[in-house]
DNA sequence: TTACCCATGTAAGCGGTTACATGATTTG
DNA sequence: CAAATCATGTAACCGCTTACATGGGTAA
């Protein structure tokens, strides 16, 4: 698991709230590590209880309150013991490739409607590939003077950038091969 | 869900036991599907309960006996059906990334530890990538006659390539900018 | 007034991992 | 003689997803 340690390092970038976080998972850090709001709030209570983080409620008008989240010395040394671990092999997922090779067992009409599906995978892989240039041009304009946290902030998300790249002339590749069928 | 398709899929290329499945996951198709041998046994019965799978006997000399899966009328039914659905966005998980950005709030030491963890982890991947290449030599040698099956698994295959050199390219640029830190 | 944003949760269930178990045969 | 291969499972646990719940504020 590495859920709290995503969170870990998400709250020592910046404090916040659960909800914030949640907001965080659904972009900046979601390129490396997906959650949801109610897995969010759990990890977070477990954390607390075991003095990883600690919470201030915070009060506000017009907005409900919320309960602002910082990283304690027991969760800071609880993430620099992971850091030290090997990395987990990661478990490998991808639904469209099943997809891929189960279209040799499909008659003509599925494998039009797998490419209409490769089709609409590959605009929303355009998207996102727009959005981190974007994000890019944002946070890292001048590469020159940027500190240690930034640059890591940069390098991880020149991956997120090329796996994207990737995957567009991947799923070009696709398309062709589906045609030429 | 989707182990119970890539099963589905695995076995209409060709019938095997559960065993033999929980190799193929380790090889071929664990490019993009992982599954242990107990998860593959425990799905296998249900999809023989289902009436997607039928197995056989086959008693073995000088081995155990192996109960042989085949897909059944009702599983590639569901096959098909599973397929003409939208792709579902993959969850990601990926540990080494929060691990970079972690490293902003490490020492020197644990800067160092994370290099080693990395080009550990490089080797690990130009292995798979020598694997995939010998893989294609061994299987698609001559890309001109292939049938549909094929070349859908080349696809796939060349993905998986493709995927392997991005990520490689990627660590480079993680161990520059860890070193010039 | 419909819908989205903010903000935090509970409850049920399931897919999957980890640990453990068995036992014969072949290979180094 | 130990270790790996072949072959199939059980049991406990847990991370995570899905569905449901609440309730005020704000923008179209």
């Amino acid at each position: 698991m590495a859920l709290e340690h995503a969170i870990l390092v998400s709250l020592l970038e910046q404090p916040g709230s659960g909800y914030e976080l949640a907001r965080r998972f659904d972009r900046s850090i979601g390129r490396f590590w997906t959650a949801t709001h109610q897995q969010i709030y759990k990890v977070l209570r477990r954390m607390e209880a075991d003095g990883w983080v600690t919470a201030e409620e915070i009060g506000q008008d017009g907005r409900p309150d919320k309960r602002c989240y910082s990283v304690a010395a027991p969760g800071r040394e609880a993430l620099t013991a992971w850091l030290r671990e090997p990395v987990q092999p990661e478990t490998v997922r991808h639904e469209l490739a099943v997809k891929i090779r189960g279209a040799a067992f499909d008659d003509a009409a599925g494998r039009a409607a797998l490419i209409s599906e490769v089709e609409r995978y590959r605009a929303d892989h355009e998207t996102t590939l727009r959005r981190y240039l974007a994000g890019e041009q944002r946070d890292f304009p001048d590469t020159g003077d940027l500190d240690a946290g930034q640059r890591l902030q940069h390098v991880v998300l020149r991956g997120g950038i090329e796996y994207e790249r990737m995957v567009l002339a991947w799923l070009d590749d696709v398309l062709h091969t589906l045609h030429d069928l």
